[in-house]
DNA sequence: TATCAACACGAAAACGTTTTCGTTTCATTT
DNA sequence: AAATGAAACGAAAACGTTTTCGTGTTGATA
């Protein structure tokens, strides 16, 4: 193979020196229009162009964000990505995305290798092991370094950074109330295990929305899916109570999907017998039959503004920047696996 | 913030030379034990990590390979993705992600990027922009600049570089196949514009079936979907016609779920009167109602393969390595949504 | 005492680029 | 004739790292 064409390379050919070339391809004034116009014609022949890393390494900047997500197939990530992508090339900047695959060990490696000098700055959604370690010193470190950091959805407290989330609270309210407000009497949800904070956030807003109407909470009716067992035996156990549940919410379309199947298949008419709401407008929701009403996120202006509050961190990094924290608010989509009001 | 900590100024810190530190820092056998440990033990205290960029220059690599991808929104790339992510880090490789968003500015714009020392090779399936306008200029300069390049699923036949792609022909023949073994007599086909060369491939295979089985062509049942426009509107037609079909083959799973939609919608009943067959499995073809009979297409198998040849490449970049083309087969996975034999 | 080896460290090049600050040459002005 | 100025180019530093090749000091050996 032909190694790249550099300058040091150009100038050798003219036998002119390297900052001859650099300023001849510049267009710059210091240099004849002869020199000029030769060495021009050169590198476009050869398709000259400057490397990135050493340009990079010289402006000490990169202008690239690193992403740090924890599932790729997951259509809410999707939504967040393309708004990063949106506003960042608006912005001039290139987006890098990695995946943790949820594991506590890919989101060190992956920070570890966008921190030094690959990115300008980095956008991350916690892994849930992170989350269940509650080992944080690599957003520390990422801190002490002076790189700066935002998160979204899946977001850590205790790290004093920008994040951008989701009125998960707020969402799980309007779930329940809704659910409620068409007449259902026993309201299941379906929701993560304990350490997913955008899980518990909505179960909290579960029990505000029964508190409110003075619905007494039933243990029974929660249902903390374990993800690596098989999902479908597990939600059997609440088709098998002796009051069975009249609504269900599921904190994300997969569980709300699984429950309308399992339900329809055991003889139930959605929503007639049992409505049903999800959280986090997919595919899925748009697709099932019937459809399924659920609690849009929004992940599109999450994106965006994430990208904004780290493009603010970064060109003031010098001044004693604020962070702030931005609540995206969510909204109801009423579609067929929900009794009308 | 405190600017990144750096060999240069933990050796002025010992006043000791770089090369001391860098020795240092890799427990070389050249530098006395006590001074290595205070070394040792500053670095760690202030978490050094060598600056990629600088590495990278040194080493001219970047253990990183670039993927270019159309959208991120479609299951099936994510799952393509997963596949190149597993094997990238089995080996010892980053990978960085773009979007071409379908459009060919978007797609030159991230090579230019990626080619310029950021990346050791590219992974790109290409923008549907890019394939309608024949501009392929951009992938030549790639290879003329000794770049590694793997394209996959959409690939370009005049340029020269290891390809994995699906049996697109197979694929479509062996969905219209099956269609016609169950009954089917009149099989309609729900594609995309000529210039998309994966759905012409599949049309190609839908074409073959018919005139293995005698069924004459009809150029009614052939639906080129406009993706600018309503896609039930377009749908429609189809179930206007005098003759409308009794077998749909969709070329991916969102035609697939339309038709469907749409059928169920007037009446129809999926499989009895309508049998509908779609193209990759992802979500929305487990979770529809009924659940969509389709040809699998094994992404994850095709990034993996992506990246060995891209691998193969990067090492043996030198001699000259003959370019190959893997073709991963389909498998029909029968659901709901086609009448059983 | 001269020689040699081991030890501990520093200088410098290299990766590719940009930019500041010379330096040379030649022509023009006073 | 001396001074000034512009034009055209080169040298070198800087970004951060690694690595090869010195070089000076010590101690031991012949």
């Amino acid at each position: 193979m032909k190694s790249k064409i550099t300058l040091k390379k150009i100038a050798k050919e003219f036998d002119v020196s390297i900052s001859t070339v650099s300023k001849a391809l510049k267009d710059s004034h210091e240099i004849s229009e002869e020199v000029k116009e030769k060495i021009q014609a050169f590198a476009k022949y050869y398709h000259y162009k400057p490397n990135s890393l050493a340009l990079n390494l010289r402006n000490q900047k990169t202008k690239t964000i690193g992403v740090i997500i924890p599932q790729i197939v997951h259509h809410f990530f999707t939504k967040v990505i393309s708004g990063i992508e949106q506003v960042a090339n608006k912005n001039g900047y290139n987006v890098m995305i990695c995946m943790s695959m949820d594991s506590y060990e890919k989101e060190v490696l992956n920070m570890d290798m966008l921190a030094n000098g690959v990115v300008d700055g980095i956008i991350v959604s916690v892994a849930k092991e992170t989350e269940e370690k509650e080992n944080y010193s690599h957003f520390r470190d990422l801190i002490y370094n002076g790189i700066p950091l935002v998160m979204f959805d899946r977001v850590i407290d205790e790290i004093k950074c920008s994040k951008v989330l989701t009125n998960d609270l707020d969402g799980g309210y309007l779930a329940t109330k809704h659910l409620i407000n068409i007449g259902c009497k026993r309201i299941a949800i379906l929701t993560t295990p304990d350490f997913v904070t955008v899980g518990n956030l909505r179960l909290e807003g579960y029990k505000n929305a029964l508190e409110n109407s003075l619905i007494p909470f039933d243990e029974d009716l929660v249902l903390k899916i374990d993800e690596d067992k098989n999902i479908e035996e597990q939600i059997k156990t609440l088709f098998s109570l002796k009051e069975p549940p009249d609504g269900i919410f599921g904190v994300n379309e997969i569980y709300a999907a699984y429950a309308m199947k399992y339900a329809r298949k055991q003889g139930y008419d959605v929503p007639e017998d049992i409505s049903i709401l999800g959280f986090t407008d997919g595919l899925i929701s748009q697709f099932s039959t019937p459809t399924l009403s659920t609690v849009a996120q929004h992940g599109n202006t999450m994106g965006q503004k994430a990208v904004e509050l780290l493009l603010n961190e970064i060109e003031y990094q010098d001044t004693d920047y604020q962070h702030q924290t931005k609540v995206v608010e969510t909204d109801l989509i009423l579609r067929e696996s929900t009794k009308k009001l």
